[in-house]
DNA sequence: CTCAGCCA
DNA sequence: TGGCTGAGG
């Protein structure tokens, strides 16, 4: 669900903090990509390829995991404790073989993979901070709150669906709230995923609530009648996840890049799963073409970024880290 | 203004 | 997901 109401809030008050591009505009950047939603996506999808891996081998399973879902239900409503367990493991399974079949085909075509011990986003985050990254892709909100400077939007389907990427600036967004470092708070009081909202408190007073006492211990202390704070309002502890999530430290993640090794992928994709291998072979060259545009991308990004005035500090930071990364890059280059 | 419900 | 509406405060 992410954070309720904030690409309204975006627009309505802080509409600088909010880009779109098409693909081509990320050429050479490196985006660390929360798969999880894509994963999905691609499993349920109703395009060519979605089909073709669903005929090929997931139709069977996804019945399964249908009838699964059903008896968990079943299970769930007469409250049987050993058949919710039973069905929950046999849900789990299932999809834990996607995540492997994902990350085996990733690391064959040469794509670093980056396992989040929890939140995906908390991680793509993470990385991005960091500057391993240049951005983090999700289509969840919530990576805002978890301190990304950059999220796009729709990065991994925007071809298909003809819509164009969304590019978010968390600093330009505090900028235009005028809040500063408050996208925990502002989160969680607008609805997040992991608490209830305080009754009475939608996006306006919140904000408001927000501006005058900046922080949610003040603004409990000064609530009226009527706003009324949940049961079980753990807000500390979701704060304490967004601002602190469990990530793998980046300093200890080195993304690689890597040659497609195109035999693998074909034996895994064609013979082991039975795609069609004219497809696949596609697939291979247009990823290799990818990667050669994406080489010559790095070269343009780096003349577009270095000639970016600098706007103000937070701004500044990035522009510098990503000189670094893109000089290292552009050696590489060439 | 918020909120729940409905619709595209 | 997002927009709209109608009830209620």
């Amino acid at each position: 669900m992410g954070i309720h109401g904030i690409t309204k809030i975006i627009t309505d008050h802080a509409p600088q903090a909010q880009k779109t591009n098409e693909i081509k505009a990320y050429l050479g950047r490196k985006v660390a990509i929360d798969a999880s939603m894509s994963l999905y996506q691609f499993l349920v999808a109703d395009d060519k390829n979605g089909r073709e891996w669903d005929k090929a081998r997931l139709a069977k399973r996804s019945d399964r995991r249908a009838a699964t879902k059903e008896s968990l239900k079943e299970a769930e409503e007469k409250g049987n404790q050993e058949e919710i367990q039973k069905f929950t493991r046999r849900l789990v399974k299932v999809t834990k073989e996607h995540n492997d079949d994902c990350k085996k085909l990733l690391r064959l075509m040469g794509i670093p993979v980056v396992e989040a011990p929890c939140e995906a986003e908390a991680m793509c985050a993470a990385l991005a901070k960091s500057g391993k990254v240049w951005a983090a892709a999700s289509e969840d909100m919530d990576t805002l709150c978890f301190g990304a400077p950059i999220l796009l939007r729709r990065l991994t389907f925007s071809e298909a669906k003809k819509l164009p990427i969304l590019e978010f600036h968390l600093d330009a967004i505090l900028k235009g709230l005028e809040l500063d470092k408050n996208q925990a708070n502002l989160g969680i009081l607008l609805g997040c995923d992991y608490c209830d909202t305080i009754k009475s408190v939608g996006p306006k007073t919140a904000l408001s609530l927000i501006k005058k006492h900046h922080n949610i211990e003040e603004i409990i202390k000064n609530l009226t009648e009527k706003q009324i704070v949940p049961e079980d309002f753990d807000y500390q502890q979701v704060r304490q996840l967004f601002l602190n999530p469990d990530v793998t430290d980046p300093k200890e993640i080195d993304l690689v890049w890597k040659k497609p090794q195109t035999e693998e992928i074909v034996k895994f994709m064609c013979e082991q799963n039975g795609f069609n291998k004219d497809r696949i072979l596609k697939g291979i060259e247009k990823l290799e073409k990818g990667i050669k545009q994406s080489q010559q991308g790095r070269l343009d990004s780096f003349f577009k970024v270095s000639s970016e005035p600098n706007k103000n500090k937070n701004k500044r930071k990035n522009d510098e880290k990503l000189d670094k990364k893109t000089k290292v890059k552009s050696t590489k280059a060439k």
